[in-house]
DNA sequence: CGCGCCATCTGGTCTAGATCAGTTGCCGAC
DNA sequence: GTCGGCAACTGATCTAGACCAGATGGCGCG
């Protein structure tokens, strides 16, 4: 496993808690060896199930269960259908920096790739509408883009736009541009303030397909909301990241009393 | 539920997601029903879990796997042994706001509770060191606390902190004050700089069983490092949160190119 | 009145399978 | 060389129980 990966910090107990009776404790020892094996072999991906199952004498739901704990964690997770894989290391996910994508990705040695899946104008959601300060179904551009690091395929986003703030930029090529770069090179716009709102929760049924993730894998949600030097609101973006992907950093001073 | 239940938020499709031939979205669907008519008749508690198997004529392996796929998703919760609850609305946590938690809880018209744990000194773990910039080992005061909701115990936090910085701290009355009080009125430091880090993961075994949890809940894990005035690093708190009981919140100015 | 024991309730963990449904690679037809 | 189909593989979902262990509340003893 990663040296940084989550387990140590996660973790503090890497075995038999005081007061755990059941075989729990060493099948997780066991699974966690078996993962540090397959990371040392550079093998991302562990046996089977049915595998693991016999080579550890236990039952397929036992097993699961084990591995569902070790996902939540973040140590590892799935593909839908393909199978177990070991987590990398998670990005680091400065709020503030407020980098794009890719070069957040790759000032981290690591590589980035965007799918775009769907640009198009739509009626604002009730939702995104409060967010921006407009009416319910005014017109708005939707973006939605799935991104990888390093192959793998982490974040699901919805960007939505406002058109009267950046018109037609549904024509750039989305899959390639980072959208602040648009606003700033193309449209003279400046985001000069964020708010975001965090959550932990699962990957919804979109994001999961984009994913190739399961229903209902764990998945911190970020809103993000871009104001302009004139603090309009000018576009509002849903990511949903598988939740072992990241670390989401942020150093700034109180705004409070201090 | 409550009206701001993160079911809305985290799940677009309530039901029948296409391609799902299985029964289980009709299961999902008459859990969502059962836990809001329990909301709504002002009861927090969900049936015991063999009558709800009983009722809806499941397993209880799929019943709980549908329940557990509710709590990722923050709809409800469990305590160990207890049974399970439907989750109250989120708190809003303003990451930059710095509020004492007491304040932050009551400006939300709900109720606080701390209970210290323990209060000790100790020699610096390798993780708090590197975080305070020390060497591992030094003596730190170390300060544990479990912090309730509306009678819910929904945090556990490990403050560190540095004796040459805060003298005979652990003499105040820490289960009522604040420590952010405690340093300015005291001790005449001022927090001038925060720096975060956030992740997805779950309990650790200690924070479980300080909140009535179960091994593996998921959970927001949130560190937090104080720098006074001087940019010294006074001390660093190490929170772990249910994960449903709160939505972090953060406006500012992008500290990047912009 | 207070303490401790115990019955009962509730979830926690586990056994031993079966069947369903995407994914993938191979191979033959075109 | 390419495309389509099929077989094999892998996880996803589900059935039908059993027994363990912490939580709770009531009751009786001191």
């Amino acid at each position: 496993m990663s040296p940084d990966s989550p387990v140590s910090a996660a973790a503090p107990e890497a075995d038999a808690p005081p007061g755990a009776p059941t075989r729990e404790p060493s099948l997780r020892t066991s699974l966690l060896a078996l993962i540090d094996s397959a990371a040392r072999r550079g093998d991302r991906r562990l046996p089977a199930e049915r595998e693991m199952m016999a080579r550890l004498a236990t039952t397929r739901i036992t097993l699961r269960e084990a591995l569902v704990q070790l996902e939540a964690e973040g140590c590892i997770y799935r593909e839908n259908r393909r199978g177990w894989f070991v987590s990398p290391p998670r990005l680091r996910y400065d709020l503030l920096a407020c980098l794009p994508f890719h070069d957040m990705v790759q000032s981290q040695q690591r590589r980035a790739q965007t799918r775009l899946l769907a640009a198009e104008e739509i009626g604002a959601p009730a939702e995104v509408a409060r967010r921006l300060g407009l009416a319910s179904g005014e017109r708005l551009y939707r973006i939605t883009r799935a991104r990888l690091v390093d192959e793998r395929r982490v974040l699901y986003v919805e960007h939505h736009l406002r058109p009267d703030c950046v018109p037609g930029i549904l024509a750039f090529d989305l899959a390639r541009e980072s959208l602040t770069d648009l606003y700033r090179r193309h449209y003279g716009l400046r985001v000069a303030r964020v708010s975001y709102a965090l959550s932990t929760t699962v990957l919804p049924e979109v994001a999961a397909r984009a994913l190739n993730a399961v229903r209902g894998s764990p998945a911190q949600r970020i809103i993000r909301i871009n104001h302009d030097q004139n603090g309009r609101a000018v576009d509002c973006d849903e990511e949903y990241w598988r939740h072992d992907a990241i670390d989401l950093t942020l150093t700034a001073a109180p705004q409070g009393s201090g």
